[in-house]
RNA sequence: GCGCCAAUAGCUCAGUUGGAUAGAGCAACGGAUUUCUAAUCCGUAGGUCAGGGGUUCGAAUCCCUUUUGGCGUGCCA
């Protein structure tokens, strides 16, 4: 609707041969008195025009008046445009909401736009914990929604199957698998994984393979036990994120990158454009030509590439692979990393402007109105499997969409299991199935909306009824806003006031009237239609809508 | 020290990219159920938008600065 008023302005603005400049708005008022939509057009191009503000409000207004879609044009203020909306165009809209049934808000705003969204990427260490959660109801919900504006959106899970890390993760399993065995462990060390399931995959390798592994060479025991322990995190990882509706269409593997040789590719690369030179029998990334802060270690003194390298190889894959939107999600405590990788895509000669970095924040449990304290050193976390355990996957997603990625979350556990008012998710669910509850309803009385026929929607003459239409109309701008700014919270909060909105009506209004087949034909099919945008945008977060509760 | 993120009602947070009188939810109190689901609705309150300065028709929003909190600043990942 915002686009359909924008382009109507354009349109008058051409007709009546104004030069404009086009970043004005078109906005719902907070005031109802200002009308349905206003726009600061007029305000936007007093200098562009040189002319009042108001001057040019009235050329528009005498102009767009003219359209049967607008009841009235009203300037206002310093130079608003307020446009009132023509009843006729409500139920003209209605009507297309009814049509577009689920694929109400798609289209093509987004039109071949590769867009890469890389998310979790947590490292198959152990388990999943609430971070990861957080990242995957939002990376996975900003898919969602981009693929339902018509991008090409791609989800990717970045697997640091290589490298040090993943020493430390088999070392763990060999001490654990050996304390199986008797063998006297003096002090397990303090950077080794400490969680309980290293024990259990120590069990379970120990029924697979018994002492066998004993014979073997210290480095084949080894690989042995970080393939095993990977092969089974990674399935771990999978049937978490499985319970929690989130899926990937590609993992990047590192160890794969290191094998089909794409650092030394991207190491090639660098040292091609000169940034690369040797000191200390390392070589260094001369990144401080690129805005860093100091040059960075590439090749450790050992021979070892640090872990920079196939971070950029990873990169460069992504360019190579065609994306024009490259999306990294990644914690808080990443972004010190972030300034050495944009070095180097500038490095390559490649348009970081393209890569756009996403900073979760982190969370708090709370449980009793305490902050859970947890600590990875210790293994005492609360994992991503704990969580959906404890309160559901919807209340889970809900929670998590429901604030900017920026902002710190306090997740209150007590609240999220709560099957009360207090709790939003129970609220939105609610109202989705109030109107199942409604129409099965009305199928008794002989009045379902099959049966109707010719509906009248010019029954709908309540203002909380249009307030409702015009509500749902403007969906399809709050997708576009989630996806332009990555920020799929905003989809939580409309949801969350066209609930309230149903709410209200249905308590205020019967819906109903055996006597008023028409009126209530009428209101039927606006409640099938507010029924369908709930469930949309519950789909769009992951969260499911039940037709019971 | 330097860098990033934040600071809005008692609490948790929004605030449509610079718009008109800054909004919800929760918590508190009172009320509504012969009913299409009361997991709901109706009514009552709260603000120096952390402080200060600047930019302009107009600032919670942009710039500078101070304060407070979180994180980062490895030849760890």
């Amino acid at each position: 609707m915002k686009t359909k008023i924008y382009n109507d302005i354009v349109k008058s603005l051409k007709k009546i041969n104004l030069n404009y400049n086009k970043n004005f708005g078109v906005e719902v008022p907070n005031i109802p008195e200002h009308g349905d939509f206003s726009s600061n057009v007029a305000l936007v191009n007093t200098k562009v025009l040189k002319k009042k503000p108001h001057d040019i409000a009235k050329l528009l207004a005498e102009d767009l008046s003219k359209k049967r879609d607008y009841k009235s044009i009203k300037i206002a203020g310093p130079g608003f445009l307020n446009f009132k909306l023509a009843t006729s165009l409500y139920y003209k809209e209605l009507k297309k909401i009814g049509d577009a049934g689920t694929d109400y808000g798609k289209s093509d705003y987004g039109k071949s736009q590769k867009v890469l969204i890389e998310f979790i990427s947590a490292n198959p260490t152990g388990p999943l914990n609430v971070v990861s959660a957080r990242a995957g109801a939002y990376g996975d919900s900003l898919y969602r929604i981009m693929d339902h504006l018509g991008f090409e959106p791609f989800r990717e899970f970045y697997l640091n199957d290589a490298g040090n890390q993943v020493d430390i993760l088999a070392e763990s399993l060999e001490i654990r698998y050996r304390e199986l065995h008797g063998h006297e462990v003096e002090e397990f060390p303090v950077e080794a994984y400490h969680g309980e399931y290293i024990k259990e995959l120590a069990f379970e390798l120990n029924t697979l393979e018994g002492t066998k592994l004993f014979h073997m060479t210290e480095d084949d025991r080894l690989e042995r036990m970080k393939n095993f322990a990977l092969d089974e995190i990674h399935k771990m990882q999978i049937s978490s994120l499985k319970r929690f509706d989130v899926e990937f269409d590609n993992w990047m593997s590192e160890k794969k990158l290191r094998a089909e040789g794409t650092l030394e590719e991207a190491l090639s690369y660098l040292a091609e454009a000169g940034c690369t030179y040797e000191k200390d029998d390392a070589v260094f990334f001369s990144s401080t030509k690129f805005g860093d802060e100091k040059d960075r270690v590439l090749i450790k003194a050992d021979g070892n590439p640090t872990y920079l390298v196939p971070d950029i190889a990873y990169h460069l894959t992504k360019y190579n692979r065609g994306f024009n939107i490259i999306l990294d999600v990644l914690g808080p405590d990443h972004h010190g990393h972030v300034s050495k990788l944009r070095a180097a895509i500038k490095a390559l000669e490649l348009d970081d402007s393209k890569l756009e970095i996403i900073y979760l924040q982190h969370i708090n449990l709370l449980q009793d109105g305490e902050i859970v304290k947890m600590s990875k050193r210790t293994g005492k976390i609360i994992t991503m499997d704990d969580l959906i355990d404890e309160v559901g996957k919807d209340a889970a997603r809900y929670f998590f969409l429901d604030r900017r990625p920026s902002a710190h979350l306090d997740f209150d556990l007590e609240l999220a299991k709560k099957k009360t008012s207090e709790n939003p998710v129970f609220y939105c669910q609610y109202a989705y199935a109030r109107i199942n509850s409604v129409l099965k309803k009305a199928k008794k009385v002989k009045l379902s909306l099959k049966k109707c026929k010719d509906i009248k929607l010019k029954k709908l003459s309540k203002k909380d009824e249009l307030d409702i239409i015009k509500k749902m109309l403007e969906f399809p701008a709050i997708l576009q806003l989630c996806a332009d700014n990555r920020e799929p919270h905003r989809l939580a909060g409309y949801v969350h006031e066209l609930a309230s909105m149903f709410h209200k009506y249905y308590a205020k209004y019967k819906i109903i009237d055996e006597e008023n087949p028409d009126l209530s034909c009428a209101r039927l099919y606006l409640i099938s239609a507010v029924q369908n945008v709930i469930s949309i945008s519950l789909g769009l977060m992951g969260i499911s809508s039940p037709k019971k509760m």
